[in-house]
RNA sequence: GGCCUGAUGGCGGAGUGGUUACGCAGCGGACUGCAAAUCCGUGCACCCGAGUUCGAUUCUCGGUCAGGCCUCCA
């Protein structure tokens, strides 16, 4: 296995070697829980998902650590929180329960950490501490800032040297900062926010040091893998690498940097301060989990992506055209349990989950055509190069009739065999009739050779 | 203004210096009482201009258009 990922530090794909192949790391930046979150939240979750489940293939499922944090110090949670007029744990936790609900109904995999700001205060302190001492932070008017002219590559992950972004800044700056370019460790809370104790007085940490104590204390610098949106890149993770080259004196925070592109909605990003929010939590009501990931996926990651209904529309269409085969191939017996060559060829290739999907199809047509021994050995390759990546790990039998409770089932199986009778008699007019029932009822028939199948026309 | 991406058929979306993407939708046929599903076949594309080349959608340059970041949005 050669996986070669895109690494945004060299603008280039580049082979993957972890620093340890028995220990990989990986980190991804995670949520502010202070809502829902929309579906372009969940792009990273599901892309990062892809490669986790992909390491840990490749280097065996307990020697890929993944952290995927929290953000539950904010504005926003503190905005939500007073308007609620409860504590912001009731905010933070409500929202970061319904998160990991729906990232699992979207066939993520638990990160092995899901460490949170407010649980790593401890570290987050210790860390901004060390910056100081080590003369690349410094404390002024109850602030901690850090100080972007100790740090020679500032810059160099976003491709902003130091003097055009100052040339550029057209925020007005703080008083007490040195630099313009310099951003916040620590700052004093507002009265009646929440706050901790430091030796710079109570306050709270900003959001860049926050993921780099969390990184260092659950995985531990510098890490293999780096992952986020691409928004992402300045300043946060810029913030990120500067504070943690300097707290540790690696130079490497993270040999790799993994960015997903945006998901955009219609003309317009999509993003809580706009309107045109489409939130998981709902469309989740409406489309299979899997719809939505296989919608999230089937465009490169780095790409942009717009969302919109058909993009669900066509995805739903085309995992029923995958567990269809499966459907029909209930009684081959799969044979082969590894995915195939080309599957993870395309997926080694920068993650190239529109490639590997094709392949998938391409399976699903020799599972329907093929000889028997082509059948077992495509079906084997079919349910293990998609079980792989989460896909087609549903029954076909549960896929195409999940939302059906049992007293709809008996009701549908009664009119299926009361339209077989009509057919037998060569009664059609009634056959129809009973078929447009079916319709109506949002199933759809199947004849058979061996009498009628059905099937939900449209799935939750 | 600075930095950085991208422009592929009706839609979504890969990839390649000369040959099929793939899915959905369309068309013709098979199957079916009619359908559906499936199968067989089929039409439709590589932003514009110049250059390199025997040959460019693929490389280079220019242009146009679109998008992202430069403000604690994934």
């Amino acid at each position: 296995m050669t996986l070669r990922l895109h690494d945004t530090m060299t603008r280039e794909k580049r082979d993957f070697v972890p620093a340890d192949p028995k220990r990989v790391t990986m980190y991804v930046c995670g949520p502010t829980v202070y809502n829902f979150a929309h579906v372009g939240n969940f792009r990273p979750v599901v892309v990062f998902d892809v490669l986790f489940r992909l390491l840990r293939a490749a280097y065996g499922e307990d020697a890929v650590l993944y952290a995927a944090n929290v953000t539950d110090v904010d504005d926003k949670i503190n905005l939500k929180a007073a308007e609620e007029g409860v504590a912001i744990e009731v905010v933070t936790d409500r929202y970061l329960a319904a998160y990991n609900a729906d990232a699992a109904k979207l066939g993520a995999l638990p990160p092995t950490f899901q460490p949170r700001a407010t649980q790593t205060m401890a570290a987050i302190i210790e860390m901004i501490e060390r910056l100081v001492r080590n003369n690349a932070a410094y404390a002024a008017d109850g602030h901690v800032l850090f100080n972007t002219t100790a740090y020679s590559e500032y810059g160099k992950l976003s491709g902003r040297p130091l003097d055009e972004m100052i040339a550029g800044a057209r925020v007005d700056v703080a008083p007490y900062k040195r630099n313009p370019a310099d951003f916040v460790l620590w700052k004093p809370s507002k009265p009646g926010e929440p706050e901790w104790d430091s030796p710079w007085g109570k306050g709270r940490p900003g959001w860049h040091i926050e993921c780099s104590a969390m990184i260092e204390q659950t995985l531990g610098l510098p890490i293999d893998i780096h992952g986020g949106g691409i928004d992402l890149v300045f300043p946060h993770h810029e913030n990120e690498r500067a504070q943690g080259v300097c707290a540790t004196h690696d130079q490497t925070y993270s040999a790799f940097w993994l960015h997903n592109g945006f998901l955009n909605f219609g003309e317009e990003k999509m993003s809580k301060s706009l309107g045109n929010v489409a939130l998981a939590h709902d469309l989740l009501k409406a489309y299979p989990g899997e719809a939505i990931r296989w919608a999230l996926l089937v465009g490169h990651y780095r790409a942009p992506l717009e969302w919109n209904s058909d993009l669900l529309d066509q995805a739903r269409r085309s995992l029923d055209r995958l567990y269809g085969a499966l459907q029909r191939a209930a009684d081959v017996a799969a044979f082969a349990s590894h995915p195939s060559e080309a599957f993870l060829a395309a997926l080694e290739d920068d993650l190239n989950t529109a490639q590997a999907m094709a392949e998938l199809f391409g399976l699903a047509s020799k599972l329907e055509t093929g000889s028997a021994e082509e059948k077992a050995r495509a079906k084997g390759e079919l349910l293990a190069s998609a079980n792989l990546i989460g896909f087609l790990t549903a029954d076909p039998e549960t896929w195409f009739k999940g939302g059906v409770d049992e007293e709809l089932k008996a009701r549908i199986n009664g009119l299926i065999t009361a339209r077989d009778e009509a057919r037998r008699a060569k009664d059609w007019p009634q056959a129809d009739r009973i078929r447009a029932e079916l319709t109506a009822l949002n199933v759809e028939v199947m004849d058979g050779p061996a009498g009628a199948t059905w099937r939900l026309k449209e799935q939750v």
